[in-house]
DNA sequence: AATGAATGAGCCTTCATTCAT
DNA sequence: GATGAATGAAGGCTCATTCAT
């Protein structure tokens, strides 16, 4: 699995090439320079075609960058979504919510520095609607499939809204200091770690 | 304590009153218009000055930037060492750590807001360096205070790099959320919660 | 009488069904957008053909046009013609004259629009030539007609150069006003008042 | 009188020089190019200036369109209020408003043929409102002045909305043709000729 | 004949920064 | 210390036109 795979999955086939091409090659510059900073004539440069062809393909720079954001967001969520739909108890869905998060992060480093830093541009753009229908989808799918899990024996802390940011937030955490270049360790090598921590952390 | 305080209490007395006002207004626009739109027109507009004062103050627009980012961080650890102080146990730290963490959030809602914008922007600035120090600065001297419990009944996770990311991951994922309005119930409401599953997943 | 038949006069058949067509569209979006305002694309999208399409029968731009602005011409010229074939004085012919351009102004209201929109554009294009050409061409059998009309008993005032201005002046202004919605009333309306002061402006 | 008479009794003193002398030269470019087609680089060239100060006087393309707009038309009607305050019949004001049109299209050919050329853009502008009011209030004026001359000998037609078309529409063709070298005689050779057709064309 | 992807020169505008007053 | 006019590099975007399919 390697970050074209993301592009081919969702823009398939020989007369998409040049579109991929730009994206792959924006997503580049967006993590380099900063999404701000990236400029239409870097990525121009760097994928060696002309201003027009890429305002022929996305419009304008939101268009690029919002066609990008939610490649990555509907890529994670995918993998998210595979994984969970293996687990059978409330234990084994925090294991893996956390392990398919950190696992993601390693795999798609680029995409996932991305997703961190093109999400506050996204949401004051023109697209932060499609962005709040995503999360509340989102939201609302998590949710109901951890409260599908009868708990006899184990008490859980309330209220749900909180429950998300216990159970990602440590991971999210790390990975944004990991991709910064702020600590070493892979996080994949910490998936026992913050699984369990975070099945502890919503014990009561 | 309101947010003139914070400013009061770096740049005080009469000679410095355009320097507050000057900061004041742009940490408004900073948070308004988000940090790369905000110019320096615009803030000049907001406190009714000129260009000319602006410079005369701080330089360029990065000069303003660190130094309303500095001061914001510099507050918010000041408020930890001075609740850090009062604790006896690993326990009461962790507590203290999360709850000072929320407390201060709240009770500066527009500087934490910043804090989380200007990151990014500080640290690829010409002032990464510094940041960069104290960044380590603070890690260094958090690890110590924390080690410096000796923990004989109770084991806790290791190694230490993962720690800083349990303790405040799951405060700081919410608190993000709040200051976007995405969840409504304010942070201080779930110190309790907060704090003790922090404490819960440092264990093992 | 529409404004389908200016085109269908000029070019008939099947095969010049899409030509008619986009010179259609492209007749509005000139009056609505203005002419410079007017992109290929803008008339592409009203008529749902293609640019390759547009270029393959107008060559360009100033194809386009120049194209209806003659065509417009022509047709208020031959009309113009019918209309004056008819008179026997030097009276009837400035009635006929006034009136003539009137009624064309309210039967082609779209066309006249144009009229008045394009003729900078074109005087300053490619076809500058042709209506120079075409304008001393009318210049010339109007001077002719009228000039075959002896006037025993009305004095003329003079030079000619003069009069085309005097007869057609005031008719024009109001029809620009009309058509900027300035005014309310219709030419028509003011037939026999533009023709009578028309008549009267002339004598001495 | 010249062209600059125009500017200097607008924007008066030093500190106005650099906004008399771009308004100065972006009219002669308005008349070369076009208004579509004048850029600001083109008027930068020309005056020797920054786009920045450009910008930082007149707020972008329109601001300058309008400025100069307002300015000639301003003018004009100035000349024609002093005129007009000196008749004391009909007769003399149909005259003096034809005769003051002429001679001021002769004196300030260039400000003419530009007032020709704008108005359709400044139509369509951001000050197509300002426009309009002053148009209504012009036309006012106008009104007011003719009808408080009492003609007791004189029928004049009828009604009032189409008097205007009457006066100054041949002495405006008659212009426009002038400015495009269509006819090389001077409008003011024609003073009489035009004035006198005027009102003649007036009266039953 | 028809299509529409691709080109790229050029336009308007913004904005951090300087500097004479 | 304060002012704001002036600078000019740079950016996002448009659009007439071409050309391979």
């Amino acid at each position: 699995m390697n970050k074209d795979k993301i592009l081919e999955d969702r823009f398939p086939g020989r007369r998409a090439a040049l579109k991929r091409e730009i994206l792959e090659h924006a997503l580049y510059c967006f993590n380099e320079l900063g999404v701000e900073a990236t400029t239409i004539d870097a990525i121009k440069a760097r994928c060696d075609t002309s201003v027009g062809a890429i305002y022929h393909h996305f419009g304008n720079k939101e268009g690029i960058l919002s066609t990008l954001f939610f490649a990555a967001q509907d890529d994670q969520r995918q993998n998210l979504e595979h994984e969970l739909a293996k687990t059978n108890s409330l234990r084994e869905a925090i294991y893996s919510i956390v392990s398919s998060y950190l696992d993601w992060v390693v795999a798609q480093p680029e995409w996932a520095r991305f997703l961190y830093q093109a999400r506050s541009p996204v949401a004051k753009g023109p697209f932060r609607q499609e962005l709040k229908v995503r999360n509340a989808q989102n939201y609302q799918e998590l949710k109901e499939k951890l409260l599908s899990f009868e708990n006899k024996d184990i008490k859980i802390v309330q209220p749900f809204e909180i429950i998300p940011s216990l159970i990602v937030g440590p991971s999210e955490n790390y990975c944004r200091a990991w991709l910064a270049n702020r600590v070493r360790t892979s996080p994949r090598d910490y998936r026992e770690e913050f699984s369990e921590s975070a099945w502890r952390s919503l014990q009561r």
